[in-house]
DNA sequence: TTTAAAATCATGCTAAAGTATGAGTGAACT
DNA sequence: AGTTCACTCATACTTTAGCATGATTTTAAA
């Protein structure tokens, strides 16, 4: 079964190659059109199946990370200069997922709301919001922003 | 010249099935060989474009940016001890009651529990709020505390 | 390569929040 | 005495939040 997951790619490619294959059979025998216009016939092929390389390096492709440091300004206090308790985050096994939309609740965003800002669903962003509920030992997404500051986990 | 730079692969794949256009003209005339084993030859287009489409993809893909925030403090000239914007109350005309609700809310309590502790129904907290709401130009309660806090109403 | 954690999505459900509307009461001001 | 306004409460309704559970997929670590 991992097998079969890991390799999928090239199993779907396999399939494609041997549908293609198929195709080409059935179209030779049905309409004979090769005689004469073979070389667009191929140009087609070839133009697919580059799109469809591109396709899979898309999905294979290891994941270039360039990382882009957006400098947020936050308004602080003269005295309060705020850093983020990064143990207190350890501490309670709060992921990078999970801060990220605790940011956005405490911006007063809506699951929905939230979900569209990240592209995914918005059960996820419950199951995040769930998650991030216990962790924070809390019932509600105000009580958590609370906590959250109290913990400096946000400012 | 730019332009040429920036469709570069463009052009190669132009080139490149330019190519094949005339070996395939030039294999048909020398060796009258698809006529029995089509298929293979196709696969082998097909395997070859997919190999072309990945190198491609190579060149052309952006690479998956990570973003990180950074939360950069901006230091402000506000004195450490907070003072409420009374102006800023009355030009929103938020009432006394209106303003102990808002603090409940902001401590995380459920409209349930800020109306016992004022020993009031609920309905009547609903209704605080929903006026808040309005005055404060707000949907949820957790972009009341957000705006609250920016307007210097809460702390 | 296996394991574990993180992230994703789904469904069915209950609880809470929020909307709309109407209405009664009492204090303060004219 | 009448008007205004904050405060209170209610009902009916829609939307969103939150809970429980299970599953798949990605990613990172051992």
């Amino acid at each position: 079964m991992l097998m079969v997951r890991k390799y999928k790619e090239s199993i779907y490619f396999g399939l494609a190659l041997a549908i293609l294959f198929f195709i080409v059979q059935w179209m030779e025998i049905r309409f004979l059109l090769f005689s004469n216009n073979i070389q667009i016939y191929i140009l087609l092929i070839a133009v697919l199946f580059t799109g469809i390389g591109i396709w899979i390096a898309g999905k294979i492709r290891t994941p270039k990370v360039e990382t882009l440091i957006v400098e947020k300004p936050v308004f602080v206090a003269t005295t309060a200069h705020f850093e983020i308790d990064l143990s207190e985050l350890s501490r309670r096994k709060i992921s990078k997922r999970e801060l990220e939309v605790l940011h956005l609740m405490a911006e007063g965003k809506s699951n929905q709301e939230i979900a569209d800002e990240l592209f995914v669903s918005l059960p996820t962003i419950k199951t995040h919001a769930a998650n991030l509920f216990e962790k924070l030992d809390v019932k509600r997404r105000t009580q958590a922003v609370e906590t959250a500051k109290r913990l400096r986990l946000l400012n």
